[in-house]
DNA sequence: AAACTCTTGCCATCTAGTGAAATACGTATT
DNA sequence: AATACGTATTTCACTAGATGGCAAGAGTTT
């Protein structure tokens, strides 16, 4: 990607951000975490507010607009990874009991949660489908870092969240790791030959996405 | 909202809409679809990559990328109609069986559903978080317009969708209608009392929702 | 190989975007 | 009531950032 961009926009879309990121913020605040000048940010403000992507609410407040949240939900249901991996996640939260997420890579080194199916214990994982996490320090993040050890599978204790075990496998597409699948579980509820146990479940689902995905068979 | 506004930012949303609408398209159909050269519309799409809002894949086609995805989720989930809503909606899948939608008025005369909790039945409605739907053909609509009868419930019939029977009632926040809460039902398994019920459930859930927004009281 | 279409890069041009300063507004204090 | 303060809004001279036509490059089709 060539290095031309227009100044203008990425200072739009960094006020977006920005109003998202905190859900309401003033005007004030928006021109000083976008290090711009008032009239300036107010300036961009009004051209998203008037494209629907943000809304000023009775207090004067800008907060997210419709529509950042139906262009959001829509790219998200035409993922064609979602859907392909909906049966091999739910045959996984029928088989571990366990929420099942698939991730792919995100904007600036992270990773963004894309779909989860719930487990069905009473206790279980908070949704995070839209969220990002960091690629450094999660299992999903090693997978999408192509560090994958030879079991097919990573896991990270205490990594994003002190009181959870997280255990992912790769999706390749012609040998390139292109998602993640894990199971997020709440560490009290896993034993050692769980891991091995969920891990092996767990590379074997990825693998049946994978197959979908036009996988170049590696000779044995 | 005054007039002044930014044509360059302007260009970028729009297209970031095309992108977001088609799901993928190449950079000769955004610049049309657009009305853009080519040239800028290259430009525009270079900024929005780079920002992560669209990427490029191998094919060399545009798609929504993850922070739109993001912002969107994020953005629907610090909603806090969602949340203040969320147990009536449940309350009144117990009791219906149906699925129940709530929705906001969207951008450009529309509605925008913004949660959905799925009915108990086999037969069901497709989640349609982050669509939207005219807001003159459509039960939510028509309560989002303030276009609601003495009874406190909308009823359409063969709306959207030929198959489908709506009923939405307001939820309001000081007199003012802020969202619709509907119901959206299969219409063969909807008979004439079934809908006197329905909507009646449908008024009171609104009602909860409302009380608990800061509604004035009007007296009786 | 030729023709066609799409994508990308370049750069002279100019207008659209900028931001400092002034003004307006709302709230709190004296 | 007057004053102070912080935030939002407006104004407009200025310039640099955005533009888009055109040529070149790349890919596809005949």
């Amino acid at each position: 990607m060539a290095e031309s961009s227009t100044r203008t926009v990425e200072r739009a879309l960094s006020l977006l951000a920005i109003v998202c990121d905190q859900g309401s913020a003033t005007l004030g605040h928006c021109a000083r975490a976008a290090d711009l000048p008032a009239s300036t940010a107010l300036r961009l403000l009004r051209t998203l507010e008037g494209s629907g992507f943000v809304r000023k609410d009775d207090d004067g407040n800008y907060r997210p607009g419709s529509r950042i949240i139906q262009l959001g939900a829509q790219s998200l249901s035409n993922e064609s990874l979602v859907s392909l991996s909906r049966e091999s996640m739910e045959a996984l939260v029928a088989e571990t009991g366990e929420s099942v997420y698939l991730s792919v890579e995100g904007h600036g080194g992270t990773a963004i949660y894309i779909a989860m199916i719930e487990g069905t214990h009473s206790v279980r994982h908070t949704n995070w489908v839209g969220r990002t996490i960091p690629l450094s320090e999660s299992a999903a993040g090693r997978v999408l870092h192509n560090d994958v050890p030879a079991a097919g599978y990573v896991v990270v204790e205490r990594g994003i969240e002190a009181d959870v075990t997280a255990i992912a496998a790769p999706i390749r597409s012609e040998t390139k790791v292109v998602a993640a699948l894990s199971l997020v579980i709440p560490s009290y509820r896993v034993a050692e030959h769980d891991i091995d146990r969920y891990g092996h479940q767990l590379a074997l689902a990825a693998e049946v996405v994978s197959s979908g995905l036009g996988r170049s068979t590696i000779s044995a």
